[in-house]
DNA sequence: GCAATTCCCTAAAACGTTTAAGCCAATCAT
DNA sequence: ATGATTGGCTTAAACGTTTTAGGGAATTGC
């Protein structure tokens, strides 16, 4: 049934090691006879065993990923672009994804990395959703396990990984927004232990005092991520006695979930409320109405991850530790502008100006 | 550093084989030994090196799982849930799920499915997005290679998988939207290779005639299952000289860009045109105005696909090779109704009535 | 008291590769 | 003609498990 190395030797007449030799192409096999080899491989279909393959060479070609937490609650757009980014990171350098879902239960889930990483089951680890005293990155360093993150904890500079720097762009934005005269500005962020939701709250809290804007701390909402939580806490915010005139959305699902809750109270966005979303994906451009985003490129960025991660495991040159990438903004009529794209250095024009009251 | 089973025997003055033995549970180890074996193993971090085990028990314990096609282009919602719906049900059964992306390209898809296969790298097979006459179905299937379709093709029972049956809640859909007068209706479908597209059109179509309404080809529009698809199919559906008044979409992606072009085309989704979806996640909750969908549950679809693999690969009883699930129609105001959930036997009330003109 | 049984454990083979070491014949240098 | 080099192959060990077959001591049956 399975066709081994052994076969196509016996058939050939070679020796098992020959044949390995000639299809990882070593230089001390003739031409001619790694043309047989080739041949004959191709013609009985032989495929090399990975399992013993692994287990020779001691590695396996294998990049591991875990969903965190509860089933069903990820944000969407934003990780669906991420597997495709990281599986087609992966593919790019003949890497396999390996994934796997665990319970929301810290217990479970160090199982799985200890599992993974002590199993050898996986080369490296992505580790996404960091957590402020991520156990997750505790062990994996305390190991010398290679993996890289998605936003590293700020103050710990030797974990590998991505950051998006949201602090200019939010500033650009929350400075750009004020000038329109939208000086009610709230925060509808997510659970409170996740590096992001701290990195983006207090950005936006910057941004604020920056702008001359009040800081009202009944006005940074936390929620769940899910466009469910942002409808909850965006009707909460928007029946407040005094209730804020922008939004400031963590991710795009938060921000899908205010729309819409804008929208069962008759508040018409982009005229009499400006929301404004994270993340940005195709999700925002069709939204009803579109909605003005800064802009992270999920799937460069996860296609980047599994690259900083190849050149961890294989050693060589410009080895960064951790990067910074400047997201861009896209101005859209849910925060009353005119679509118009904003790359890196965030000049707003400042003659931009629109119908919010 | 890497921790064996045999450093493990050294230490407690055991054969490996005895440590294997104890723990796995076989009944021939003294509990005393088990102990021992067991507390040592927690003390050590020793968990079995995972490609020397596949090697020896020849199996995997890993299902696969490969992206279709263009990265970035996968309708979102759908592959997010079933990305989780497959990992969830992997792990449950102590599977892990390894993941690929693929080009556009047949050759390099096929090329992969027959590493995977025939090099042993995993032991089942997950296939989705099953196209007329599809190349994979047919390799697999000639290597005898445990596999499970989403959507397998009508015509081959043999192919085992999980039908969602759009029939009959199309027809109960079309009819209630007949009966308070949307008599235009047009569907806005996927790429022509697909089977849900030749199932769903197939289904529109006959559940057309089934209420007596015109079945129009120019109303039957193609797309590439994106928002942007949908975007540009429903503009120029909207734009004909004879528009129709209700769009059936293929999925939740095509039915928010359909939105969209509404929107820009300032016709008022719910009062002068109907939008019905199809997939219903989180997404169709959230839209403006929220979506009226036939709702396949995509995590729990996925789960299952999982355990029939599961069961094909264990033999065990029970082994049906086809299920049909019934969707579950979720009524709402993007087609002018008011929410309202329907199940199987889709009956749905003829008394309520709606603003639709 | 002896054979049979049970209990707990071990030795060794096997899984399918890769790779280090080495061998033989042919070619080359002198 | 001889020793050194090279090209092209093979032998055998190793990777870390699981499993088959069996072995020795203790217990049991009579």
């Amino acid at each position: 049934m399975k066709v081994t190395i052994k076969e196509l030797a016996n058939q050939l007449d070679l020796s098992i090691a020959t044949i390995s030799r000639a299809l990882d192409g070593y230089p001390d096999i003739s031409e001619k006879t790694r043309q047989r080899v080739l041949a004959a491989a191709l013609h009985l279909g032989y495929t090399p065993d990975r399992a013993a393959r692994q287990l020779r060479r001691r590695r396996t070609d294998t990049i591991g990923f875990i969903l965190p937490a509860v089933a069903g609650k990820f944000p969407q757009p934003f990780f669906n672009e991420l597997i495709a980014g990281l599986a087609a990171g992966a593919s790019s350098r003949q890497y396999d994804l390996l994934i796997s879902a665990c319970a929301d239960d810290e217990a479970a889930e160090m199982q799985l990395y200890q599992t993974w990483a002590q199993g050898h089951r996986v080369d490296g680890l992505v580790v996404i959703r960091t957590r402020v005293d991520d156990r997750r990155i505790a062990f994996l360093t305390a190991q010398e396990f290679p993996f890289v993150c998605l936003e590293p904890p700020a103050n710990q500079p030797d974990v590998p990984g991505i950051h998006v720097d949201a602090h200019q762009a939010l500033t650009s934005v929350v400075r750009h927004l004020a000038r329109r005269g939208l000086n009610r500005q709230a925060f509808l962020g997510g659970p409170s232990e996740l590096i992001i939701q701290q990195v983006r709250r207090e950005a936006f809290r910057a941004a604020l005092g920056a702008a001359n804007l009040p800081i009202r701390s009944s006005w940074q909402m936390t929620s769940d991520m899910t466009s469910q939580g942002g409808y909850d806490a965006a009707h909460q915010l928007l029946t407040m006695k005094s209730a804020p005139n922008c939004l400031v959305c963590i991710n795009d699902e938060v921000a899908l979930g205010a729309l819409h809750a804008a929208s069962d109270l008759g508040i018409a966005v982009g005229k009499q409320l400006a929301v404004v979303a994270f993340d940005g994906s195709q999700t925002a451009v069709h939204a009803t109405p579109p909605l003005t985003t800064i802009d992270q490129p999920v799937f460069a960025l996860a296609y980047q991850l599994m690259e900083m991660l190849y050149r961890r495991l294989h050693g060589g040159i410009g080895l960064e530790l951790q990067v910074t990438l400047q997201p861009v903004i896209h101005l859209r009529t849910s925060s009353g502008d005119t679509p118009q794209e904003i790359a890196s250095p965030f000049v707003i024009a400042q003659d931009v100006e629109a119908t919010i009251r």
